[in-house]
DNA sequence: ACAGAACAAGACAGACCTGTCTTTTTTTTT
DNA sequence: AAAAAAAAAGACAGGTCTGTCTTGTTCTGT
């Protein structure tokens, strides 16, 4: 993995990561070079100098932002969640065609990310396995995060008028979690289309086919 | 999460946790000290004097056995791999009934992890997140472990008469995992029921119910 | 009983960590 | 242009981390 900022390092990614954003102020450089370190390193591994280092940033600038590493981490967190999802959700509203066509892309746009050289998995799930399993604070941001996800499911699910809308968009986030996990551990992007594959028979046997 | 020592808090799980072993050396108290705290707050965040205040033994001993920290996590996730599965399994092979069944009970089994009030997740899932991106012994494990699972599943499959054997074993090991990071993330153990009904659905769409 | 291994207890070194503070320079706002 | 905010640079404190080493005790196998 590449760890030069992007200044001087052009790994274009499709625009799912925050930690490749075009930083304007020092405040921005500071997000995205944590944004960048702390998934792909780990957030405890991840030292504030070794932010600053890559932010080209002073101490006090960061200290002046954020109370602490534990208020960065939570801002990083809040970041990713909102690029990488105005990113997802941007992707399936290109696609054209009825509620069940959209609802299957998912596993084509997920398949995109994980063939991303610079993919490193979904930083929520990574956060809430790293921290402790009483930390409440992390998996509540995950929580909202994937609430979003499954609001978006939900719509479509309704659109598709399946007998129990709750329980088939509860099976994509399952298949979104196994996938997203399964790639991440082999870098083997087609389990996106294996996920799309039961997906597919999940709806065809709701809605009766 | 309780942190005492299972000496003094007889926290009975059902046998999937190594931590939970009965401990007879002083390795084997590090082993299990190690584990539970490493599981449950992760493996940066617990330091080496912690475990052993845990374990009830002394620095030198532990670096007598271990190397290194990092030695120790590798034998640690190497000892719950092996715990897990000989419960996981066992649970299985306890089973009566055709490969079909036996297959589907892996989500049943996992059910039942999920709701022990000890449920940390899956140990390999969790160090992948965890640690950096190309740290690839630890993926290297966790490939490993999975290879286990997959065997397993491609045993069934091949009993089964399943078309596609790799591609039955590769759903589900999406939905495992699916379901572990949904039941982590949650605390909602009945994710292990959705992945069971989409398992059923791919084995009916393969089979030609 | 005796020799050697295993273990307890803890001091210690050197590195790294988070967070504070001071001083100087740059930028922005009024 | 003057005042105020933001940022750079880095010293510093206090703590924690891993890993080494010493000394003495307990256990174990022969």
């Amino acid at each position: 993995m590449d760890d030069s900022p992007q200044e001087f390092c052009h790994q274009q990614t499709s625009g799912w990561s925050f930690a490749a954003t075009e930083p304007k102020t020092a405040r921005d450089r500071i997000m995205t070079a944590a944004s960048h370190l702390f998934c792909n390193h780990g957030f405890a591994a991840t030292g504030i100098d070794t932010i600053l280092s890559r932010a080209g940033t002073a101490k006090a600038t960061l200290y002046h932002h954020f109370k602490s590493k534990e208020e960065l981490i939570a801002a990083v967190l809040e970041a990713e969640g909102t690029t990488w999802r105005g990113w997802f959700f941007g992707r399936l509203a290109e696609t054209q065609g009825p509620a069940r066509t959209r609802m299957l892309a998912v596993f084509d746009v997920l398949e995109e990310w994980f063939a991303d050289p610079g993919f490193y998995g979904c930083p929520f799930i990574n956060a809430v396995a790293e921290f402790d399993t009483g930390n409440d604070a992390v998996r509540k941001a995950a929580e909202k995060h994937k609430e979003h996800i499954l609001t978006w499911l939900k719509a479509q699910a309704i659109e598709l008028k399946v007998p129990d809308v709750t329980e088939t968009a509860r099976s994509f986030a399952v298949l979104l979690d196994g996938a997203i996990v399964a790639a991440q551990h082999t870098r083997d992007p087609s389990f996106a289309r294996t996920a799309r594959n039961m997906a597919e028979c999940h709806l065809d046997a709701v809605l009766g086919a």
